[in-house]
RNA sequence: GGAGAGGUGGCAGAGCGGUCGAAUGCGGCGGUCUUGAAAACCGCUUUACCCGCAAGGGUAACGGGGGUUCGAAUCCCUCCCUCUCCGCCA
């Protein structure tokens, strides 16, 4: 949710920087302006006249002691007029107080000033591309194919079982698995990350603090009974760790790091374009959360990248990084870069990892704030990214290692899965 | 799931209808003292919002919501959570 405050002080910069997303900027947040002048000037009213409640309050206090009953009397037959009054101004500020943050939960994050304006994924910004793309060969299979073949990977399971995107894995598949979320949550700690397990399930607060709702309600599975969301991703519970915190400067930086599976509805996605492990309800992913002062989060935004690409190095996967552009940004995101691994076979580029700065749209629903030097409380930046996402990863490793002998795995994640080739 | 106890400021812990945003202790910050430090002493030490250029003023918050009352941290209802005992259980 973006800051009032900002909106108010900044209202050009607001507007154009939302232009991008192309959206009626201006209307939305002329509305904004409109419902929190009514919100302030019913809230003057509102505390005038609790103001002058309190003050007779007291006065009859004083004359009960003093033994003034009559005076008492009197000045209690004043209240009910006021009482009356300032509980109609009540509901009236409620009521502006809900439509305004009702409003406010409808706009979205304005986009950085070094985001590209565009509608569509195809205006996104190739920023940098590394890794020679592999040359298979005809016989070359794609993923599902081959899962099935070496006996590690059984849609057909997962259906019966759950229902069609819950992939079951087996043998050197489930092992390839483990091994690439020790490995990556090995490397978030040498950067310093700290490790979490957090909650797969999430209350509404949770999921309102960093965005999925209301935005993206039907993306989440809801268990009714409980009111409870399964978690798309760890970013949600792990940012909620500070949710209604005031954190002193001096323990910024904050780094945090958690793997969990993810769940996703993916409502109305079906079709060659998602066969296999391109896109599923339930995968891995190990996450890796910030939280910054306002002035460091783009540095860290790229500091983040660079810890991302040294895990496609590893794994020997060519990949490349888009700077999205403003229509193709997710809704909390005030800048996100892309990036996507090749895999071979089915000769398209794969999203593993989405990293974004939040900057405070998310800090300002978690009433994250930091406390300065000056002892003075601002919202803090939040950022997060995937380091990484497991389904698309293995099938690009599956796709662009397949040889006539095996599968090969990457030299640095052999420690991990304790074998250097995946056989029938 | 059943029975009981309880939820107060960074922590501990008073208050149980009026001037209580809240005693006291600890912690933290500043000062006096000291060659320096400690101790001692003094002062400060929650958050959000509204009005105001500012100085300053006002409102709200004692788990959440609702009620009684001129007035609620204090009384009533309800929900949530924690603890103890019982049951169940990886």
């Amino acid at each position: 949710m973006l800051e009032l405050t900002y909106l108010r002080e900044h209202r050009e910069d607001a507007e154009q920087r939302l232009a991008k997303r192309n959206i009626d900027a201006a209307g939305l947040l002329d509305t904004a302006r409109q419902l929190d002048d009514l919100r302030r000037n019913t809230q003057t009213d509102l505390d005038a006249r609790l103001a002058e409640l309190n003050l007779l309050s007291r006065a009859i206090g004083d004359l009960m002691k003093s033994g003034k009953k009559d005076e008492a009397e009197a000045a209690r037959a004043k209240t009910a007029e006021l009482k009356a009054s300032a509980a109609n101004l009540k509901e009236q500020l409620d009521a502006a107080e809900k439509a305004l943050h009702d409003h406010l939960c409808t706009i979205p994050n304005a986009p950085s000033s070094k985001v590209p304006s565009g509608r569509t994924p195809e205006e996104n910004v190739t920023v940098m591309q590394h890794g020679a793309i592999p040359e298979l060969g005809p016989s070359a299979k794609p993923h599902w194919e081959i899962g099935e073949e070496y006996g590690i990977l059984h849609m057909d399971l997962g259906v019966k079982v759950t229902g069609a995107g819950f992939p079951v894995y087996s043998g050197q598949g489930a092992k390839l698995q483990r091994a690439l979320i020790a490995f990556f949550l090995d490397k978030a700690s040498e950067a310093g990350y700290r490790e979490f397990i957090p909650p797969h399930m999430v209350n509404a607060e949770s999921a309102f603090a960093t965005g999925q709702l209301p935005d993206k309600e039907g993306q989440m599975y809801h268990a009714t009974a409980d009111g409870l969301y399964l978690i798309p991703t760890a970013e949600v519970p792990i940012t909620n760790l500070y949710r209604d915190s005031i954190v002193e400067a001096d323990q910024l930086p904050i780094k945090m790091v958690g793997y969990t599976p993810c769940f996703r509805r993916e409502a109305g996605s079906y079709g060659a374009h998602v066969r296999g492990l391109n896109r599923v309800h339930q995968f891995d992913k190990v996450e890796i959360v910030r939280i910054e002062k306002p002035e460091n989060s783009y540095a860290v935004l790229e500091e983040m990248v660079e810890h991302v690409k040294g895990l496609l190095n590893d794994l020997e996967l060519p990949y490349r990084q888009l700077l999205l552009c403003g229509g193709d940004m997710g809704f909390s995101s005030a800048m996100t870069y892309d990036m996507e691994v090749y895999a071979a076979a089915q000769g398209r580029w794969l999203e593993v990892s989405s990293i974004s700065n939040f900057e405070t749209f998310q800090s300002n629903r978690l009433k994250l704030r930091i406390k300065g030097d000056d002892k003075k409380n601002r919202l803090a930046h939040t950022l997060n990214g995937s380091a990484l996402a497991l389904a698309r990863i293995v099938a690009a490793l599956l796709e662009n290692n397949q040889t006539q002998e095996g599968i090969r795995i990457p030299k640095a994640l052999q420690p991990y899965t304790g074998f250097t080739m995946i056989v029938k």
